[in-house]
DNA sequence: CTTATTGGTCAAGTTACTTGACCAAGGGAA
DNA sequence: TTCCCTTGGTCAAGTAACTTGACCAATAAG
């Protein structure tokens, strides 16, 4: 029963919650019963491999990731993170991420803190799955969800679904730092 | 009916989920029905003062905070949170949290400020599923993961499984504040 | 050809919450 | 007083979503 096996029932179990599916919706497109994916999501049963491929699609997510090892450093120290600019990938945006979690993913929870620079913001407003929550450690930002705008202080904090349209720019001439934690990466 | 109530169902439902109980707990300790309970959590029916002043006196918060206006549902302001103090926890070592997410139904994300009073912490190191992940803003920690403790500073962070029993405490004699998120909230 | 094991199904059970029917107590107005 | 009506509840049946146990078909092994 559980002799090797890797825990993946938690995993899959977010993905779903994070489509909004009850586990008779997955039963349904996976066609499988809602029986066996709630003991799979308990990790009581192994699925067959041909199964597990046409959950993973109706979840948008991989196999690979479901059984990549969750990073175990449990603390990560201030000023030893890894550090990445978006201008590398996407130019002009002067923003950049410090990873709070190594973004091995297979992870429920992502977190980084969003270093922007002075009139630096974010650009397309990315619509994707999950929930977004962030607080403000330092500076200011205006925040933009759904076409509201919001001006942030240090101490504010914002929490919406990831499906609103959102987006963010520091109007200050000083750094503004903002906690920012979502579910999942999607990798 | 709905005429002039005050929302604040959702409020002490939050309240009540901190604590881990269910309705028939609460019910049971405040020594009214449980089907009363649950209207009342959905806005549908109004207390009586007699009723509420028992309901968040179990709950440890107060009808004042029941009724502080809540902004808008996505940005919530530094000092206008709501805070509610766990008693689970051994008398006297006082933690207290303020919520950064408005309570509301089915969330992924949950989020909070834990305030630990100098010397205080969590005792039992309740064991349960999903991720944790927290950020220290103010003060020192001692964090005790699997048996592993870490001494946790300003700007430090964490992440781990929930699975993992844990716990923290405060050694120092000043207050320390951190950021704490996890998934799910805390069924 | 038996006998076990694997990978499932199906329906009954459980948990925790919700809802509708009802009811006792108090407070006017006639 | 009696009648009615609102308020603040109770109680038990209903429901949504998940879990569990019994069982079964299709290989695989002896």
């Amino acid at each position: 029963m559980s002799d090797s096996t890797f825990p993946i029932g938690m995993k899959l179990r977010h993905a779903r919650k994070i489509k909004g599916m009850r586990l008779c919706d997955l039963a349904d497109q996976v066609e499988c019963s809602e029986g066996f994916l709630s003991k799979l999501e308990n990790d009581k049963v192994k699925p067959s491999l041909q199964l597990l491929h046409r959950i993973v699609a109706v979840l948008e997510t991989s196999i690979s990731t479901l059984f990549s090892k969750t990073d175990d450093s449990i603390v990560s120290r201030a000023g030893t993170r890894q550090i990445l600019h978006t201008s590398n990938i996407r130019p002009g945006e002067g923003v950049s991420l410090e990873t709070l979690i190594s973004p091995s993913k297979g992870h429920l929870l992502f977190g980084t803190i969003h270093i922007v620079s002075a009139g630096g913001g974010s650009s397309g407003t990315i619509i994707h799955e999950g929930e977004e929550l962030g607080y403000v450690l330092e500076g200011e930002l205006d925040l933009d969800v759904d076409g509201t705008e919001y001006h942030l202080m240090p101490g504010d904090s914002f929490f919406f679904p990831s499906r609103l349209p959102h987006g963010y720019r520091n109007p200050t001439d000083k750094e503004t730092r903002v906690l920012w934690v979502n579910t999942p990466p999607t990798f």
